[in-house]
DNA sequence: CGATAATATGAGCGCCGACTCACATTTTCG
DNA sequence: CGAAAATGTGAGTCGGCGCTCATATTATCG
């Protein structure tokens, strides 16, 4: 994996030694960012870390816009990975729509386990980072592209509704509790519970979920 | 409205120049927040903007901290207000739970038209700012504590379900569909087709949606 | 009208951030 | 080896930040 891409590097690592530099300031800015946050993760503070000087950051990251962005960029290509691996496995037996429901879903609960604070600080604290954002944007765009051609591909299956809107609702929502959780971690919602919950959004939104028949009044 | 409560001022501004002073500091520091971010919002840029001296503003705002604070108390206040009203509207008579939904919805809807990228900048930037956020967070638990009270009193009428999760999906999911239509404006979603939406999204998790049988197979 | 309190001013202080540069050290390779 | 390239160093520059304070201006009221 070549540290960073080539229109954020100054020079590029050639060196074992080089190499090992820049992962360590990567894996500080990392963690300096999800225990201090954003306004605390000075590049002064990133080379104490990474126990390395801060010149030589500054001679892999042309700034700290770039240092950053190459950090999200990682992450997003992370992402983007298991999403395609996801995309594999799905394919590979038939299944019912709900099967397939929570196949998704719980990939895009294992996607959002992987360094949650970070994927936060990115997405919320960071402001506007054109280059690094953008990669984490693609991979969400992504993922919203599979769910609108699976509507498609499926609708007769559903109640009528609006590819559009339906797709930005389902992954809007999806996403946000799947985000959320791993921030306040509730106790009782576990991984299990919280795919099985979500599912059962998804399905009761597409008309799918078993229709309650309310006690006490017959039918 | 006094400008900011007493723990924050410095001084009370007593005549009417110095709550215009007040409110003009406010009203940039707002701005600001918007549209450069929080990083941006020095004390001195928020001074410049309100066309005052850097003097005036720390006459009335102790700290930076505690002018975002005063700000965000605002905010909570005007969203307390409007959950108050709706749920005063909601009690007037009796309704099916569908427009019930509905109602709740609308207002959550509309609370979130006030300023949502305020909303946003002071719920995700703003570093953990102890008594204004906190505010904030009243309103968002009195809202779940809402919710959570009419699972209770209706759950016979739904799918078994655990109320502390089923709070926790429905708000969240509600929360962060109607919080994010607000930031990316998609075309499509007008208000109308939001709240429609979000209804049926609620009422399917509930096992309310109407059930959809699929064309081609018949049952 | 003073006199006193309230309000407004902005140059400037101390600090810390991003970032540079002259130099030291290590690696590569003919 | 030894020279050139790659890598590493950290004191120091500079700008902007939060914030103070001595001073000027305006309102209040007897």
């Amino acid at each position: 994996m070549p540290a960073q891409p080539a229109e954020f590097a100054r020079k590029l690592p050639r060196q074992e030694r080089a190499q090992h530099t820049v992962h360590s300031i990567l894996r500080a800015t990392a963690h300096i960012l999800k225990t201090k946050g954003f306004a605390a993760c000075s590049t002064n503070a990133v080379a104490r870390r990474a126990g390395v000087s801060i010149g030589s950051l500054y001679q892999y990251f042309p700034s700290k816009e770039a240092l950053v962005a190459a950090l999200a960029e990682e992450h997003a290509k992370e992402g983007y990975t298991l999403l395609l691996e996801t995309i594999r496995t799905a394919g590979e037996q038939p299944r019912s729509i709900e099967a397939l429901v929570r196949h998704y879903i719980g990939a895009l609960v294992r996607l959002h386990a992987n360094d949650p604070e970070l994927h936060r600080v990115l997405m919320e604290q960071v402001p506007t980072i054109r280059s690094g954002v953008v990669a984490m944007q693609q991979v969400s765009n992504q993922s919203a592209a599979l769910v609108r051609a699976w509507l498609e591909a499926h609708r007769d299956q559903f109640r009528e509704l609006d590819v559009e809107v339906a797709t930005y609702v389902l992954v809007t929502a999806v996403e946000a509790v799947t985000h959320l959780r791993l921030l306040d971690r509730p106790a009782q919602l576990d991984t299990e519970t919280l795919v099985a919950e979500l599912s059962q959004l998804v399905l009761g939104y597409l008309g799918l979920g078993g229709q309650h028949r309310p006690r006490g009044r017959p039918a």
